[in-house]
RNA sequence: GCGCCCGUAGCUCAGUCGGAUAGAGCACCGGUUUCCUAAACCGGGGGUCGCAGGUUCGAGUCCUGCCGGGCGCGCCA
């Protein structure tokens, strides 16, 4: 912005030419008592080039004064050579004007080309658990937001539909002589369980799943049919849960492990062609130089595994999506696997876009959900926990605290149907649990707790709803469209309409930031800053009752602003942000 | 054994590319409502940033070693 280009300048009239792309790191300040922005650029110059840091500071605050002058007070050196500096309150309206448009001041990537995000990965003949909760929530929060950047994602649903586990469950299914027709997914799940303990114990039972394999993989119309039915049987319920989550995800969306299937021989045949793999005790396998673990991607019996299939999806998703960012979402167990797999690929220049550059391979890791035992969570009977029953729970307690509220009198949900408290009561549960999920570093386990997660206190999805549906009831209260607040000037004057429009201006860097490094918290972080900020002017500063029409119309304005950057940032993390509350 | 990740207040977590006196929330203590949602706001106490070295004008952040916890390591996905 317009700050770094003046200390850049100031930079280059102090030093010289070769210090041209030296960067200012102008930041936030931490201290607004001291400013509004602070450089911290002289100290590390000062440190390079072996001059005193804070004569240093002293000069390009001199060189960047006259050209500031119009935006920004003199400048001020202090502490070990920051550069302070604060806007005329004029120049900040004007910058908070230019950030009121539609796009809240965020900006297209300069980069067009499509990204591919690997994300939910479920098994067919299984119930959606909390692991496929984390992947289809960040993964879809990521899509969003990079999308919002202008950005083509496709949203990869890498379904588990293929190879030895499946067959087990359809060897099962036969044994048992089920009605496919009348088959629901608990039953399923019960077969996916009975099928992998008979296959542990009963050879039999395991050389018959074989054989199944072999005539699915053969084609062979029954197997076929049944496979079929899982698959829809399975499906039907992840929609639900789709459908209950809110993501952009369906049908559309499956490129399952199957898909590959005709691929795999050529994609172990190419590494053997480039001289990459080399056959070891039967298998085929890729060494590195720099690790013992090899990556097989043939067994000895000739058979593929997930690593083949992995290669030619990314190549895939390289080639074929011409993606240049091609992003997992995936356990962070699956940490080493993926390193050996992006390797590999990049060994034998599956990486290659058209325009020859190279792909981004990246593996974003999360943590485990934990229960309160710090083990993760599992039922009392030591499984997975179905993902339909803990949603269920979350909406349940959404939609409990949502009519205790609408219970008073003086609330604005007060005599609403109960249909519509339902709706917000959902949204307020999944809102929770989604911002639970998204709102610390990924790759940490966390606790799931759902008391916490659905207070209305602290840094919680309900909180920042909360603000949201504040600000939506002032312009209720107006009788005045939130969208049609004008061109009323900005009056910024007390220190909290300072903070929220300082906060305002950052809004789009923020969503940079998180698409660069697919960190999610980054933005709920600033949201929850923003709320939090909201509020602080909320009970400072009258809106309605303001000491003038100017006054009133600017803060009315500024309140639009919030609103629309509240909602717009839960949107990118797939939260919805109902009027009321 | 080898490798990866994590360790910040009693608890749950932030901390940007190495920058000022390490910040929030919960819990605890105190205050605020004739006023737009008190599901809120304001204030207070609470820290050996796992430990020990090192690099640096400056380290929670970078390097080395150690301690503690978690996870992964050839034909499951």
């Amino acid at each position: 912005m317009i700050l770094d280009a003046a200390l850049r300048r100031a930079i280059t009239t102090t030093l010289g030419d070769d210090y041209r792309d030296t960067d200012p790191l102008i930041r936030p300040s931490q201290r607004p008592q001291l400013g509004d922005f602070q450089a911290n650029a002289a100290m590390s110059l000062g440190k390079q080039i072996g001059t005193d840091p804070r004569r240093l500071a002293q000069q390009i605050a001199e060189a960047v004064t006259r050209e500031l002058s119009a935006i920004a007070e003199p400048p001020e050196v202090a502490g070990p050579g920051f550069i302070n500096i604060r806007l005329k309150p004029e120049a900040l309206a004007e910058m908070l004007t230019a950030v009121d448009t539609a796009a809240l001041g965020i900006t297209p990537d300069p980069d067009t080309r499509p990204i591919a995000i690997d994300l939910c990965g479920v098994n067919i003949a299984k119930q959606m658990h909390v692991g496929h909760l984390r992947s289809t929530i960040i993964g879809d929060a990521l899509a969003r937001i990079l999308e919002r950047r202008g950005r083509r994602v496709h949203r990869e649903n890498h379904l588990g539909d293929w190879g030895l586990t499946i067959a087990m469950v359809l060897r099962e299914l036969r044994a048992s002589k089920a009605d496919l027709d009348a088959l629901v997914l608990d039953d399923l799940d019960a077969a996916y369980r009975r099928a992998q303990h008979q296959c542990a114990r009963d050879t039999n039972a395991d050389a018959a799943a074989k054989e199944v394999l072999v005539a699915l993989q053969q084609g062979d119309a029954d197997v076929r049919r049944d496979w079929q039915k899982i698959i829809d049987v399975t499906m039907q319920a992840v929609y639900e849960s789709f459908d209950l989550l809110g993501v952009k995800l369906g049908p559309e969306n499956n490129r399952p492990e199957s898909s590959y299937r005709d691929q795999l021989p050529e994609v172990v045949d190419a590494f053997i062609q480039a001289g990459l793999a080399q056959e070891d005790q039967g298998a085929l396998i890729i060494r590195f130089d720099d690790r013992d673990r090899p990556l097989i991607i043939r067994k000895s019996d000739g058979g593929y595994l997930y690593s083949t299939t992995d290669l030619a999806a990314v190549r895939y998703r390289v080639q074929q999506l011409d993606a240049s960012r091609v992003i997992y979402v995936v356990d962070a167990r699956q940490r080493d696997h993926f390193r050996d797999v992006f390797d590999a690929v990049r060994r034998i220049g599956w990486d290659l876009l058209a325009d020859g550059t190279r792909a981004q391979l990246v593996h974003v890791p999360f943590g485990a959900v934990l229960g309160a035992d710090r083990s993760p969570l599992k039922t009392r009977s030591g499984e997975n926990v179905p993902l339909a029953t803990l949603l269920k729970k979350a909406i349940e307690r959404g939609a409990l605290e949502v009519k205790k509220r609408a219970a008073d009198p003086a609330a604005p949900t007060h005599g609403l149907d109960p249909r519509q408290l339902d709706q917000i009561g959902r949204a307020v549960g999944i809102g929770a649990v989604k911002y639970a999920d998204l709102s610390s570093d990924l790759v940490r386990d966390y606790l799931f707790n759902l008391d916490r997660m659905i207070a209305f206190e602290g840094n919680t999805g309900p909180y920042l709803q909360y603000a949201h549906a504040r600000v939506c009831s002032i312009f209720a209260k107006a009788n005045v469209d939130p969208q049609e607040v004008g061109d009323a000037g900005f009056v910024l004057k007390d220190g909290s309409e300072r903070q929220l429009a300082l906060l305002l201006l950052r809004y789009a860097g923020v969503v940079a930031d998180t698409a660069r490094t697919l960190e999610p918290h980054r933005l709920c972080t600033f949201l929850y800053d923003l709320a939090n900020a909201y509020s602080s002017f909320y009970e400072r500063c009258p809106v309605l009752k303001a000491q003038s029409e100017p006054l009133r119309r600017s803060r009315l304005r500024l309140c639009g602003l919030v609103r629309r950057v509240l909602a717009d940032g839960l949107d990118l993390l797939g939260i919805e942000a109902p009027q009321r509350m």
